[in-house]
DNA sequence: TAAATTACCTAGGAGCATTAGGCAAACGTA
DNA sequence: TACGTTTGCCTAATGCTCCTAGGTAATTTA
């Protein structure tokens, strides 16, 4: 009966892996059990259940996603940040789409309140430095981009574009641009 | 063994309505075979399978809210139009979420193509005549309509703008001006 | 090296998805 | 109205996933 060496944070790294390959619903305790080679059972001294194995992953994936967007942001400002942290999201979506999917997981309140989830409204409040934006005009536009980033990734990945000749690079290349635009020349309420 | 007069048709109906109570992730074979009183295995007759079942209720869910959105564009342009679409849209989410959420489920391209996702597109179409814009800007502007009104209702229904004392009525509504404003402002490519 | 801990196991129950085959209710028709 | 056909719902059975309880052997600690 060798020991494989499970513990929760390499079967969190597992099954984000497993969500990349498969999809993040179809990670499952029994197949992530399958993966390393022991019984469903055993993965229960490590992680108290299924949801709270997807939580983790989910977690994982919204630290991960907020350090990537961390360094692209780094230096940056104006349209240049506003731009780096949308592609850093979009390619984060891009090559870690079952991650991605974990990180829109909903999160319970006190959950939500100790994750990077934080980070990620803090550094979407960053960007908006670099154009002139008062309360409560700056909490409206926080809510636009993420609104907006979301959505494209989200029906991007849905092939919800594909019906359209024209290529979702271009089109999320002027959605930056006007959004840029947007920005500066924020509607008076 | 008096029949219950099941039918694909009912099936799909009475699956919108328990999405709307419990969640659409939580519409299964056995929940719907428990509500009709019948044994699971009585629903295979009228639908393939799981699959199936959720599949039609998505495109009930998409019915539904083109026509909804359909009644709500009528005679209006411009900002009225706009905000029209986009009501209809939030509000069909909030008094039907489990079938907003079918409505988000992934078709296959041709069960996509025969959908009323079709009329969903041309009617976001149709409220870009009332702005001055040329291909290919119309086709990104229609992405980034999808984009932010699925990516708001998304992360409103998420409770993601939870943690912001801004209620999401008025933030919504600035939205509205600033796409509205953006639109009539179109930067060059 | 003995004791305590713990990593993984076996066994088993419950729910969901699905198929095969059966019986009786409803329907069409003579 | 009786007869045959269709079909709606059933029983039975399999397989997969989630999860708990309790055991044994490997590892750590004293």
């Amino acid at each position: 009966m060798a020991r494989v060496g499970l513990n929760a944070e390499r079967l969190t790294r597992a099954g984000a892996e497993l969500a990349d390959e498969v999809g993040f619903d179809k990670v499952t305790v029994s197949a992530l059990a399958r993966r390393f080679g022991v019984k469903d059972a055993s993965l229960y001294s490590h992680v108290k259940n299924s949801q709270d194995l997807k939580t983790r992953i989910a977690l994982l994936a919204l630290e991960e996603l907020a350090d990537r967007v961390a360094a692209a942001l780094a230096g940056r400002a104006g349209k240049d940040a506003l731009a780096a942290f949308a592609n850093a999201y979009r390619d984060y979506a891009r090559e870690h789409p079952g991650r991605w999917a974990a990180a829109q997981l909903e999160l319970d309140y006190e959950t939500a309140l100790g994750s990077a989830a934080v980070r990620h409204s803090q550094m979407t409040r960053a960007i908006l430095r670099g154009y002139d934006l008062a309360e409560p005009d700056e909490t409206d536009a926080v809510r636009l981009l993420g609104s907006t980033f979301h959505g494209y990734v989200a029906l991007e990945r849905a092939g919800s574009f594909q019906h359209t000749p024209r290529t979702t690079e271009d089109t999320w290349s002027r959605i930056l641009d006007a959004l840029d635009a947007l920005l500066r020349n924020w509607p008076k309420a």
